[in-house]
DNA sequence: GCTTGACCTGGAGTGCACTCCAGCACCTAG
DNA sequence: CTAGGTGCTGGAGTGCACTCCAGGTCAAGC
């Protein structure tokens, strides 16, 4: 796989490929004769996995390190790994709750929007009211 | 309320919260006989909903747009803001299930992690035991 | 009345994560 | 055999969201 179809795979650019390749995010692959990058499909595991952690919030600094681990043998290594996908998790986890109440909130924004919009003024906001053609007392 | 008060009661610093007023994010709070920012306490619920927009991902020229449209009267701006939530609730609850979807993912590979670390390495991944004092076969 | 600390302005600087470009090589189809 | 598409490198440029000055004003406590 060359460089363009790993791009189209992943999402990625073409740019930001050699760019994390650049900063070690992801290995340095193979070259051809003519000197082009060719991919093992292996790398679009290790892609998909660094994706979820972008995804979820984990800093770059966090993923470099991440991946700087992973190709040093040892306990130390995986030792390091287990605990910073366990402090992450734990951030996950949290994250998680705040947008469950963000979610609630922002069905109760819309619900009073709405209310608004029908004309069905709630108290506090009645300034909103001014421009609405609504009848003074029906 | 002074600026530094205001920083520590929304854990933002002093030069942020001037840059948000800067940018139009926050509205220009009044100001004392010597010039300096005297804040209205209503202020903290705007900033705590600005907070949960941007912790749920909500670009800042998005949050930036909800403010403007904030001191616009009328429904246009009503319909407008209720149509940017609605969205953003969108965005916040397809997160919800990617971060549900990845805490099960960090769950496994911690578990794995674990199995490594305590000697119970498992198949593909037996090159790892090359440093584990583990017994050839038992 | 003087020191100290919080505040002011305008503008420059920072770190992050890309993104774009010039100038070149290679390979395949027509 | 040549045109177009894809790839290469090193390095410059971009947008975002702050963050940090310098050089000054102001207010309150000792």
């Amino acid at each position: 796989m060359l460089i363009g179809e790993l791009a189209t795979k992943t999402g990625l650019s073409v740019d930001t490929l050699r760019y994390y390749e650049k900063i070690g995010l992801v290995p340095r692959p193979l070259r051809d004769a003519g000197g082009r990058r060719v991919y093992d499909t292996g790398i679009l595991r290790w892609m998909r996995f660094l994706d979820r952690l972008k995804a979820t919030g984990l800093a770059m600094r966090e993923r470099l390190r991440y991946a700087e681990l992973r190709d040093q043998p040892g306990l130390a290594s995986v030792r390091e790994r287990r605990e910073m996908l366990e402090n992450h998790r734990e951030k996950v986890a949290s994250d998680l709750v705040k947008l469950q109440e963000t979610l609630e909130l922002l069905d109760e924004k819309v619900d009073l929007y709405r209310r608004i919009e029908s004309g069905d003024v709630p108290d506090p906001l009645a300034e909103l009211a001014n421009s609405v053609s609504k009848p003074r007392d029906a």
